[in-house]
DNA sequence: TAAGATACGTCAGTCTTGTTGACATTCCAA
DNA sequence: TTGGAATGTCAACAAGACTGACGTATCTTA
């Protein structure tokens, strides 16, 4: 596992010793609490909670979505989804619209209320990941970005890449 | 640290951008995902959840550790984490020895069978975190390591700390 | 030694968020 | 035009988190 027979020093693996990959699971563990600690702080003095939170976020950034998509996103059954996207449409956050070409589909939009709790909630959640980006530097981001990638199912990997479009 | 009124380049800031941000939010979200799915679906087969999972890898980490000591690593109240060990316990996968030094002290270890669930669960977590590490190289693995670990709370940082302490 | 603090376990009740199952509506293609 | 597929909704249930209250054993300290 460490060596392989060929001129490579074994130094150079060292990184791929059980002991490392456990210290690396233990990060992902420790750091995705913080992650989500600052929005959750906010959405506790509300009626909403961390699936709300995840609606609004991909929302935002696909206006127009439909349920269907949404849900492959999120990875979550439609039940599920529709128990949060209700809350939110009663409570004025979310507008969903009737498909023009296909009526079975509903377009999802962020309303102006909906839009202002999206900000206070991804304000909250950037400021972490940017003090912890400035502190590391952009070399060390950019690892980030590719370990995280490598890590993703490839589902997964092709709803990021298509959200990574839009923005670029 | 980046910047700083020098005569540095606004490019070399570009990593700080909200849209950067997001994309660094979105790529947490979905590797989180990935972490999970493989221990996830063994655990499906059996009477256990991911809670199970973390707490026998946590007491795999540190044997010996008492309840308290694992409620503020994992940060869920006694009363979850007790539903959690007692099946654990009466399922013999874990085994609580009373404190010498302080009776009042519950200290946890794995018993063999323990030890054979957690190997498999950490096995399949572990193969997928190798695979992202050695596709993307050490460099990029110390750069994850790094914003992870500025991404974590003081307390969460304290523990995790102190487990790396343990395996260097 | 008596009083308070600490460590742990448990019972009961609630909330969020996931699940399945059943069903209505709409679209499309045989 | 009719049956199957896709989309979305409602209802019921389960896992796993939470709070609050309480009991017991043990330790510490006044």
């Amino acid at each position: 596992m460490v060596d392989s027979a060929s001129g490579q020093s074994s130094q150079a693996l060292l990184f791929l010793t059980d002991e490392q990959l456990r210290k690396g699971i233990e990060a992902m563990f420790f750091a995705y609490r913080g992650f989500t600690a600052d929005p959750d702080r906010i959405l506790a003095d509300m009626e909403y909670g961390r699936a709300h939170h995840r609606a609004l976020h991909f929302i935002h950034r696909s206006p127009g979505t439909t349920v269907n998509n949404l849900l492959s996103i999120l990875g979550v059954t439609k039940q599920s989804l529709n128990r949060v996207l209700r809350s939110l449409i009663e409570d004025g956050l979310v507008e969903s619209r009737v498909g023009k070409q296909d009526k079975r589909e509903r377009h999802l939009y962020l309303t102006d209320t909906g839009l202002v709790l999206e900000r206070q909630l991804s304000d909250a959640q950037r400021d972490r990941m940017r003090s912890a980006y400035r502190s590391v530097g952009p070399a060390a981001v950019q690892g980030f970005r590719q370990v995280l990638e490598a890590m993703m199912d490839d589902d997964m990997r092709r709803h990021y890449e298509s959200l990574k479009d839009k923005g670029a």
